[in-house]
DNA sequence: ATAAATAAAGACAAAAAAGTCTTTTATTTT
DNA sequence: AAAATAAAAGACTTTTTTGTCTTTATTTAT
């Protein structure tokens, strides 16, 4: 009937593994554009374009225009956690928000689950925020993870 | 841009919550409708109606129709886990998909994440297989927790 | 038997997410 | 300056999810 709920939205995970591209192929001068990053990590061009532009908005990725133009990034972006990526592009609800939707579930007034839940997401937000792109450049660089939906 | 995405669908949220309502009105011989319990977990009535249908094909809650009719469960089904709602109505892809949405993604062609994702997956799964509905039943019957969203 | 109550089924509508296309703006190269 | 390249912006389309409505089937009470 319905089916096939995943932890991050599309928008999110392609957004992870196109940082995680840039984050590979970023070296000094070196810059990658959609075209290329689509490619990199099989995911439709121009909704990537849409991601990236967020992203760089917020921030989060560096780019420029023109020929020998793209993204790219510099020694502080490689320090950006892939909880700040999540956050940036899906909000912070699964880290801050109730599993059972409820607006009003707090300490004070919890849902059954609040308990049980909060550890889950402390944990969760730990993980995500203990890594850092920069954890994943040499590895990507030598090869040893793949960044391919199929 | 996007921002909200949560840890389950809001059919899954509204699931979860109704099975736990009728946990705690489920009596020898009671009944509850759907009338009732979309506004005791204050969710859209034929959207519940919908998912409630969809749960009780699937034999996670007991229905007659008629006069006196309405949903209920007996001791076999409040032994059931948060985990077999959530896989009823989502899928499994939160416990065993990966993160950034590779089909091929395993132990031995990984995405960057892979491990530290597992570990989070598996948790997540563990705490929603250990806690069943007959666990908030009395709880709930007390008042100690609620299920409506404002 | 008939009427009333209730879930089941399925068509339909609205909103959100995912994805595409076109135009504009900035930069570089010639 | 002009042409080429590439991101930015925004309108548009499709698909999925969420939500609604109507009709049908089943059961109980009268």
């Amino acid at each position: 009937m319905f089916e096939t709920k995943e932890m991050f939205s599309k928008a999110c995970e392609y957004g992870i593994r196109a940082m995680l591209h840039i984050a590979r192929t970023s070296k000094e001068g070196t810059r990658v554009g959609i075209r290329e990053i689509a490619k990199a990590i099989d995911s439709p061009e121009p909704f990537m374009a849409k991601i990236l532009q967020d992203l760089s908005r917020k921030g989060l990725v560096l780019s420029i225009k023109g020929p020998n133009g793209g993204f790219y990034m510099d020694e502080i972006h490689l320090k950006i956690s892939l909880a700040e990526i999540v956050t940036a592009i899906d909000g912070d609800q699964l880290f801050n928000g109730c599993g059972l939707g409820l607006k009003a579930c707090n300490e004070r007034k919890p849902c059954p689950i609040h308990y049980e839940f909060k550890a889950i997401r402390t944990n969760l937000k730990a993980m995500l925020q203990a890594t850092a792109l920069e954890d994943f450049k040499e590895s990507l660089e030598k090869g040893l993870f793949h960044l391919k939906r199929g």
